[in-house]
RNA sequence: GGAGAGGUGGCCGAGUGGUCGAAGGCGGCACAUUGCUAAUGUGUUGUGGGCUCAAAAGGCCUACCGCGAGUUCGAAUCUCGCCCUCUCCGCCA
């Protein structure tokens, strides 16, 4: 979120950004409603300033023991008037509070103009498979036994899924290794709650724009997270830290909720599109000038799991019309699902500058003893479901197996390869 | 869930109606001094907002002692609500 005195200075920028992003924040209202605010501030500022000089006086000439009852209910008066002009300027305040809260990021001068179809495919890596006959993960995972859609519709409806046996070690074994592989490369491991209150949510962008999105638990006032993000970024929320305590770079698992509302159709069969599927996310807290190069270390952080377990991707610069809300830049990782035809988004790193650090309340003294709010980043690293499509489609064989990656190796016992259940038993 | 205690500046910690943005200490910074990255001394050191200034510096004003209301001429200090932390009891994976 910018601030009014920033908004005041860049009004063209702001403009440009939310025509470029297609929202719809009434720059025009804020603009105005920031002139009347500061005229009246300056009224009631200066009625204070009256107030607290007289009060003064009072005390000074009760303590001199006269008579001050005149000049009190005089003083009285004023603190009247000051009250009725402080409620219309938080009311004001409120009014600019709300508009403010639609302004979105900036995007970064690298990022294509225009919209989804102005993506641009920056590089990409490996091979994707092309043949024909490939099955689709839903295929492979009944095959396989272990993959279940429908016994989670069942429980609990459509966008669930239910993994078995082998199956469901593999999910715990990507896990294991994606957090391993950050750790490895500097990442710290966290552990978070699952559920979070509504600033929180705030504090990242999700909110107030993708309340219909959330699951929300309104007796608790709480929501369910819709990735780690939410919980890593406000870590270290309302705090101060030091330039040499940066960069913080996090690494968490988590499931993530979202309602998906509208989102039903055919392409979101299977585990494509789900209310709740798990992820790894990592998180960096970095100083101003270092935000453009940790956007690309973090993208390659993520572009590393891909490698480690072979699986064909591309690199997607999104261009402004699809970038997100708080985001100034974004790349999307795309793997081949080749049973599906298509490009599966796993990956979604984003470099936010201090647009969310503004929200959370994030700074850091920097060298020259300023304060300044530092830069926000995340990245999926990358997330579940989409990544088992992938790995299923791409590494199967024409014996109906599903061949694994070395690197997965230790994480699955050794087990190199899910066959098809032996005599009709369950995998 | 019940009972009690408490939330003050980067940190620790005073402060129960006025001259308190807040003693003292630690830390930070500057200078001085000492035969050296130690020790000592002196000074300095919060944040947001508004106005002023071409801008910066500076200056003036205002707000902020967990958050929000209230009482009062005047609130860190009194009252109410909320949030959080700690201790004890209960419950519990």
């Amino acid at each position: 979120m910018y601030d009014l005195k920033f908004i005041r200075s860049h009004e063209a920028l702001v403009r440009e950004a939310i025509a470029r992003k297609r929202e719809s924040a009434d720059l025009d209202r804020i603009l105005e409603l920031d002139r009347r605010r500061r005229e009246r501030l300056g009224e009631v500022e200066a009625m204070k300033s009256e107030r607290n000089r007289r009060s003064q006086e009072i005390g000074r000439a009760k303590a001199a023991g006269r008579e001050v009852d005149g000049e009190a209910a005089a003083v009285r008066a004023l603190g009247d008037r000051i009250q009725a002009l402080d409620e219309e300027l938080r009311g004001i305040d409120a009014a600019v509070e709300d508009l403010l809260q639609w302004v979105p990021n900036i995007p970064d001068e690298s990022v294509p103009i225009g919209d989804e179809s102005a993506n641009q495919v920056v590089r990409a890596w490996g091979e994707p498979r092309r043949e024909e006959g490939l099955r689709d993960h839903l295929e492979l995972g009944a095959a396989l036994g272990i993959l279940d859609i429908s016994a989670s519709a069942r429980m609990s409806g459509s966008g669930f899924s239910v993994h078995l046996g082998a199956g469901a070690r593999l999910q715990r074994a990507l896990i294991d290794f994606m957090l391993d592989f950050h750790c490895a490369r500097g990442f710290r491991e966290v552990r978070v709650p699952y559920l979070t209150r509504a600033e929180a949510l705030f504090g990242c962008g999700q909110l107030p724009k993708l309340h219909e999105d959330m699951y929300a638990l309104p007796a608790e006032e709480l929501f369910l997270i819709p990735t780690a993000e939410v919980p890593l970024t406000n870590l270290h929320r309302g705090t101060t830290l030091f330039e040499k305590d940066l960069p913080i770079r996090l690494v968490a698992y988590s499931p993530c909720f979202r309602r998906e509302a509208g989102a039903h159709g055919k392409q979101t069969h299977g585990l494509v599109r789900l209310h709740q599927f798990d992820k790894v996310e990592m998180v960096k807290l970095v100083l101003p000038e270092t935000g453009a190069d940790e956007l690309e270390s973090l993208t390659a952080a993520a572009e590393g799991v891909l490698q480690a377990l072979g699986l064909p991707y591309r690199v997607v610069l999104l261009a402004t019309g699809d970038l997100s809300f708080a985001a100034a830049k974004c790349y999307d990782l795309e793997l081949w699902a080749p049973g599906e035809g298509r490009w599966l988004e796993v990956s979604s790193c984003s470099h936010f500058t201090d647009f969310q650090a503004r929200r959370i309340g994030l700074r850091y003294r920097a060298a020259d003893g300023k304060l300044r709010h530092l830069h926000t980043l995340n990245g999926s690293g990358v997330a579940l479901p989409r990544l088992t499509v992938a790995l299923l489609e791409h590494y199967q064989t024409p014996q109906g197996t599903v061949r694994l990656p070395e690197a997965l190796a230790p994480y699955m016992g050794g087990l190199r390869e899910l066959a098809p259940p032996a005599g009709g038993a369950e995998g």
